[in-house]
DNA sequence: TATTTTATGAGACTCATTATCAGTATTATT
DNA sequence: AATAATACTGATAATGAGTCTCATAAAATA
């Protein structure tokens, strides 16, 4: 419920209308705090019965990820992947060049210098990128 | 000729013939300090008369990138962008979404950070990529 | 120089994503 | 409720960046 109304807020900043692939891409979404990629929800959608496009599912992704519903991760190569960001706080991520596994990392002091440099230069920030590829404990 | 022996070593080390394109390639990547992408590295070399493929400056670029001699940018949409390393630091960039405009920074503090986190899970540190996205000075 | 090996260029191809557009669903107006 | 106006959807075409293919050219080796 608490995502519905999030959902139906941002569709009316945007002026769009309530449908019900937005409601199921939205769903399909928050049901995990995976990194997926857009192919594989629009899969995961299919497989499930519902029908909506591969076109519908980027063109929701792009609302969501406008109104900060979701969090787009644009990795090097290969396709964007997304998670939902209903509670959970900011983080950056850490990535295993060899198995693809994602981590998630925070750190205070990384943000505050960050800003920091921001400020220095009399810029606005809008956001940041911040990925560690490593390899991860199992493949090394 | 500090960087054509630069080339030359590199391409002995990955057991490539050094040829004419792959020089031209390289010194033009080495005429300026911009951040250009293949197309326009590319389109420069026709301009000045110079015939090297599409094909060639991506296969080129590869090679510079592995050897260390070139620092790849990969900004979320667009293409990659490259710029030499030579005599350049390590640094990171923050890109102004407005115009496009790229600078860099360094902070040692973050790059001390991030290795910690990396360490502390024992996982290794392979590259980073940290980007920060600004409205800069002249476009806010 | 002849032979083998590698590089090049032109264009086909891939993959992720975006655009198009006819048909359908939703909302607003009467 | 009927109708008109508007927005949404899905199928598919188009795009853009980058990679692959393969016939030809250039370089290394014998």
């Amino acid at each position: 419920m608490r995502s519905i109304n999030l959902l139906i807020k941002a569709l009316k900043k945007e002026n769009l209308r309530y449908t019900k692939q937005r409601q199921f891409i939205w769903d399909e979404i928050c049901s995990t705090n995976d990194h997926r990629d857009a192919e594989e929800i629009y899969l995961t959608l299919r497989k499930n019965g519902i029908s909506a496009s591969r076109a519908t599912v980027y063109r929701t992704i792009d609302v969501l990820v406008k109104n900060n519903l979701v969090r787009k991760l644009e990795i090097g190569d290969g396709p964007a992947r997304y998670e939902n960001k209903i509670d959970t706080a900011h983080h950056d991520h850490l990535i295993c060049v060899k198995c693809g596994k994602i981590e998630e990392f925070m750190d205070e002091t990384i943000e505050i210098r960050q800003d920091q440099i921001v400020e220095e230069l009399r810029f606005k920030m809008i956001r940041h990128i911040h990925q560690l590829f490593v390899l991860c404990d199992k493949c090394q």
